[in-house]
DNA sequence: GTGGTCTAGACCACC
DNA sequence: GTGGTCTAGACCACG
């Protein structure tokens, strides 16, 4: 994972959609350990600071707990990992149709660009693996 | 048009893509006048250096131009005007795709989404004609 | 002539400019007639507040004159039109040497490009005539 | 450096000047830190907001960089650095010749006169340390 | 009336 | 502390 610091959206945000894409994915066993809040910040080379916050929003969102002072878990609890994937979906389509709304484009060429924009990206990673974190 | 000042996204820049989108949309004539700033601040119930900093935007991005004191119009080059609607619909695809490629969603689920949504919102604004307030 | 509605000189004193490069070329006689108010308006597309407000700065600085109703001439006083010369001749000197100034360019090397620039654009106007008003 | 808020030249841009000839002098070092927008403005005593957009200015033409919140600094781009010298050169003799072209002096005359400033200019100034203030 | 600049002061989120 | 945005109000010159 990559972190841009020039970017409106927050830093941490973008930590925790990260996560949120990875488990929506269904790159995380459920109770799986991720990082620790030091190991975060050293691999994204981002502050202390903004890791532990990603880590708290995410535990306040229910998706990952800590045991003591065990490592941090993916939350085992499987509907949350279903709700996850759906606000997701949700956000992105309405975030989308919001923006091209006012455009007046057809439909379907609309979903004409997107299939074309989406097999090309399929030809360009075919081979990949999905968890480059 | 409104403005939300509670958004993320600056004041300024909803500015800047309201007309981008009525350009795109073909609202405008080329060469047509647009309203004054101070028109347009009192319009929106924004500060005039607001709408000022807006219009400065879009004329380094030759979307409008300027003579002398008179009020700003929109260019009058085609091929500007035909650039702002693909950007505008590229843009808006490339971060759809960006925002989901992560989650691993069949594409023939996405086009059902979008179509179902798409409809939807026809089906609340039929009648509604294509005003430029 | 043309003049620029967008830069930032304002019209009024690129129309005095104008004037005065001609004086100091030598392309006007003294006492020779120079054009109407109305008349250079409409040739130059101004408002014809701003060639009056024009003339009326040439008429402070003794470049010109107006007798009655007749139309208004160049000033038949020699000095003055020595002076003008010099005068442009300074101030381009000096606004040249302030910017550069800080740059840290040997002169020579600053010499080499203006006698370039000087002979570049000799050879793509010979044979033209210098007043084209 | 000081900031004159009486010439027709925007505090902003002269503020943008400013960094461009320090620049060109080889007075900074590519990705040095540059003083907070709340530090220059109170250096030269004029508004944040001015010099907030002097730095703006600044990042669109790639001259300088932010990361995050953090400090700005001139660009690591040593061809952006390379091309603010020939631009601020280029700019300086363009504006030179053409502001002198339309006087018909010969350009030995101009050389002449312009080495016999520099020089003096130079008979003023020696022992000075070129200072980045 | 227009565009343009500047100041003063406030507010926000991020780190 | 940093960058960034916004408001309010003033001023200027141009046309």
């Amino acid at each position: 994972m990559k972190v841009n610091l020039n970017k409106r959206e927050p830093v941490y945000v973008q930590v925790v959609r990260h996560f949120k894409e990875q488990i929506a994915a269904g790159n995380y066993e459920p109770g799986q350990e991720i990082p620790s809040r030091r190991e975060l910040a050293n691999q994204l080379k981002i502050n202390p600071n903004t890791a532990q916050r990603a880590y708290k929003e995410m535990e306040e969102q229910g998706l990952i707990f800590t045991e003591g002072n065990n490592p941090s878990r993916i939350t085992k609890d499987g509907k949350v990992i279903g709700t996850v994937r759906e606000e997701l979906i949700i956000q992105a389509v309405d975030a989308f149709i919001t923006s091209i709304r006012p455009i007046n484009i057809p439909v379907d060429d609309l979903v004409g660009l997107i299939k074309e924009k989406y097999t090309e990206i399929e030809r360009n990673t075919r081979g990949d693996s999905n968890d480059r974190s």
